[in-house]
DNA sequence: CTTCGATGTGACCAGATTGTAACCGGCGCC
DNA sequence: GGCGCCGGTTACAATCTGGTCACATCGAAG
């Protein structure tokens, strides 16, 4: 598990980076909110925790701009008594926050109720729709009753993007930013290859696609059954 | 939106259930553990706020089985200072808590993230007015029990603009700067086209439109009976 | 360093979508 | 009638989009 940490006070960002990274989880750590966007988009973690008050870019800032690219659990840091801020971090999407001085335990709980929410999420929307079944760790899937099909990662992604809605059409942006993060907004030509090479991989037919096809106008879907 | 609440407080009790159903919410009140829990059975709540302190079964154990039945999102409250409760409670599955004394608009916001959080991905609602339908995600029209009519994104545009006013006339100058902005302002020659098209795809008999009708002195109409 | 798979980038084509122009016919009006 | 306005229609051009190919780049493994 992965966990950003972003905040300005370095004597904190090093508390907590400890704390996470003594309990086992793996921490990077950014010291404003322009590095924190950065290092999300590098790092792709799987929750982050987040000062409000940073010079520049602020916590807000940079909560919308997570929420823009995905789903990712957002914990915020906010001084006592701001109530302000609370309300307007969780009306902009974030997921639990704290107020400082909290104590490393508490953090520890309530990342890890996050963190245990975000797999269950993840688990109600199963690994597999129709026959169509996908192996996240083993980077593979399978159709029907095939052969697993090994799958890189952006091809993971992108299917487990689809399947999460399986059946429906996705739009051809949102699957660019979920895939790629921010940095692949607008470039239609990624998702293009993407769908290719793909569909190379799991179609019979790749010129007369049965699973991944597209769905007019700017868009594609995972047909199962 | 139903919310189930549970304190034995009756005056607490009261009073967030005054906050929430002010909030456009439909409350649900239980005073003690085990009335939560038959409650929760009989009404199929969509959150369930939760005092951890009540006598017989505690807010812990409502909790827990809760949990059992489902990932309806849980909010505990609990007093000043009991920072085990929080701990136990997040372990148990609860996803937020609030510390007593709160305020409603704190806890309203709480409320709505929660909400929020757990309804993510529904809302497909489509469109429909009469025997029109129209999916904004499929880009598709369907008009009685017909097929499924594809659309373009203009074509859908118009016909959302349309449906919005179903039965009544719409202005082609208001028709031409909600379809293409500002840029399409004054230009009739895109309307007049759009709309040909439209009818040859929606119309049976696309010279004597039934549906998508000419309003005079300027402007079109969509007929839904 | 070389090799190889994975990924990014640019170019081209075909078909769908959209924009533009011209023409037709009805209508009210002077 | 002649005129202009309006909406409908036809035809065609311009643009956009997705599919495909070829090749560049990158990073990990050998």
């Amino acid at each position: 598990m992965k966990i950003l940490v972003a905040d300005d006070d370095l004597d904190l960002l090093g508390l907590v980076a400890y704390s996470l990274s003594n309990a086992g989880y793996l921490v990077v750590k950014a010291s404003d909110g322009h590095a924190a966007l950065a290092t999300f988009d590098a790092e792709t973690p799987d929750l982050v925790v987040l000062d409000i008050n940073m010079p520049g870019t602020s916590g807000f800032d940079v909560c919308t701009a997570i929420r823009a690219r995905g789903d990712v659990p957002v914990m915020m840091l906010t001084a006592r008594g701001e109530e302000q801020d609370l309300v307007k971090a969780l009306d902009l999407g974030a997921d639990d926050y704290l107020t400082k001085p909290f104590s490393p335990r508490t953090l520890l709980a309530r990342v890890k109720a996050l963190l245990r929410r975000a797999s269950a999420d993840r688990a109600h929307a199963p690994l597999s729709a129709g026959r169509v079944t996908l192996d996240l760790e083993g980077y593979t899937v399978r159709v029907g009753n095939g052969e697993p099909i090994s799958l890189t990662k952006l091809e993971l992604r992108l299917m487990q993007m689809l399947l999460a809605q399986a059946g429906r059409a996705v739009n051809s942006d949102r699957l660019l930013v979920q895939v790629w993060g921010h940095r692949g907004s607008g470039d239609r030509q990624l998702l293009k290859q993407l769908v290719h090479r793909l569909r190379h991989k799991i179609e019979a037919n790749p010129a007369v696609p049965q699973l991944l096809q597209t769905a007019a106008p700017s868009g594609y879907k995972l047909v199962v059954e």
